[in-house]
DNA sequence: CGGCAGGTTGACTTGCTTCAACGACTGTGG
DNA sequence: CCACAGTCGTTGAAGCAAGTCAACCTGCCG
């Protein structure tokens, strides 16, 4: 999932030739689980439902290709997104029984879905996938936590600036190179707690003043990522 | 801590006289390391921190008497609190090698602190306390979650309306008992993503609806619990 | 009894939403 | 290849929920 505190995208830039480390997160769970046969391909149109807030929680997903939102429906209508899940993310293993929120492809998606029991079992007998599992847990509490200040405290403004240097920061997309929207501007805003204008309007500001600038809809260059960090101002501090 | 999803208290209240079955939840997580001497039994005076954001993630915690908030400080001194913890309820287990979060004592504070170290090798040695664990992160995860819906998507009504609805659910406090509130304004508002002011009215606003009443700053007693959770309109539904 | 922290209330401001109109892609079928 | 419809995005104008600023309670503790 992209993750709403936001690390140096900088990093990344610096050291662009620099193969990225054989990681040994959440990603090798489902390696390891593929080699067992443990996880069936599925694909999904865009727009198509994964899975339903309510519905019993029998699987869990890996995304291979495309982007996830999951996401709370109020009565009325109001929706929030908790979280995109982006090729490498793991979703639906976060509920108890049931799943606590609807999982909907925002482009055509591929994913791998393993049974729940199953990989609980694979956790009972692996330390090292334990490890794993409880890591994923930990990490998706944290973003949520980092969410939950971008909700709470931050206007429009550091919203938007946090969303794009975390999805960059995920993809590992360089200053002055395209970066890929895959979600639409109503995801947007239902992920950052706005309407589609503020969001809107709010990117055309950041256009304007030459931060970034925006080929098509669905992609945006960030040119001065230090500026949008500054516009971020998500750090937090110690007392 | 306590859930921001409103489960009924309307339930509790109808079944006052049944004992509440014996948890095997977070309680048993430390209850089992009490009795094997992990536990160090300490106390905090009202404003002090128990951990603060950025340091060595050393402990784990459990509240045995209490409230502790968990919160994220902004550079420029906003504030959001992610979290109350409560007797029974147990902090500092989310994060990785260092605290995600500041934890600072509510009201004087009794804590139960346990070496994270010890927690983890307890947990490769039974798999009961795996469980429990593994239960604690997702429910964790998953009352972010529903926090977050409160923060992008309710009214300042619907916050504090769930907001009480929760606290009282949590205690299993029922209608027309005063409920404590051991925190103040500012931390109820730190807490719902409003200002000190707007808790304010709104609490008011409910007195007058007569909804509630307010006997002492610290302490509301519900009268309505149906219009009250009307109000919360927090349910989220499937699609 | 006085001082102070925390809480409440009122008047005014504002950032974001709402409502409304318009533009610009995108895919489809003639 | 173009016409056309529908979806998605952008922009403007007006309204409003919540924030800000400021004054004033109120209970508590020395």
């Amino acid at each position: 999932m992209i993750n709403a505190s936001n690390a140096c995208i900088k990093t990344a830039a610096r050291a662009p030739s620099v193969p990225t480390t054989p990681q040994l997160t959440r990603q090798s769970i489902s390696e390891i689980t593929t080699e067992r046969k443990l996880g069936a391909v599925v694909t999904f149109a865009r727009g198509k439902t994964i899975f339903g807030d309510g519905e019993i929680a029998d699987y869990s997903y890996k995304v291979a290709e495309g982007a996830v939102r999951l996401s709370k429906i109020m009565l009325d209508g109001r929706r929030q997104i908790a979280e995109f899940a982006l090729p490498g993310d793991m979703f639906g293993f976060e509920c108890g029984d049931l799943y606590e929120l609807s999982a909907e492809a925002v482009t055509p998606v591929v994913v791998i879905r393993y049974k729940r029991t199953h990989i609980e079992r694979l956790g009972e007998e692996f330390s090292d996938i334990r490890r794993e599992l409880m890591a994923h847990l930990r990490h998706g509490w944290t973003s949520a936590q980092a969410h939950l200040v971008m909700l709470g405290r931050q206007t429009a403004k550091e919203r938007v600036a946090a969303f794009l240097l975390a999805l960059a920061n995920h993809r590992r997309v360089e200053e002055n190179r395209p970066l890929e929207l895959p979600m639409g501007r109503q995801d947007i805003a239902d992920y950052l707690g706005l309407t589609i204008e503020t969001v809107c309007r709010t990117l055309t500001e950041l256009k304007q003043s030459k931060i970034l600038s925006i080929p098509d809809r669905h992609a945006v260059v960030i040119h001065d990522v230090e500026t949008l960090e500054s516009l971020a101002q998500g750090d937090t501090i110690e007392d």
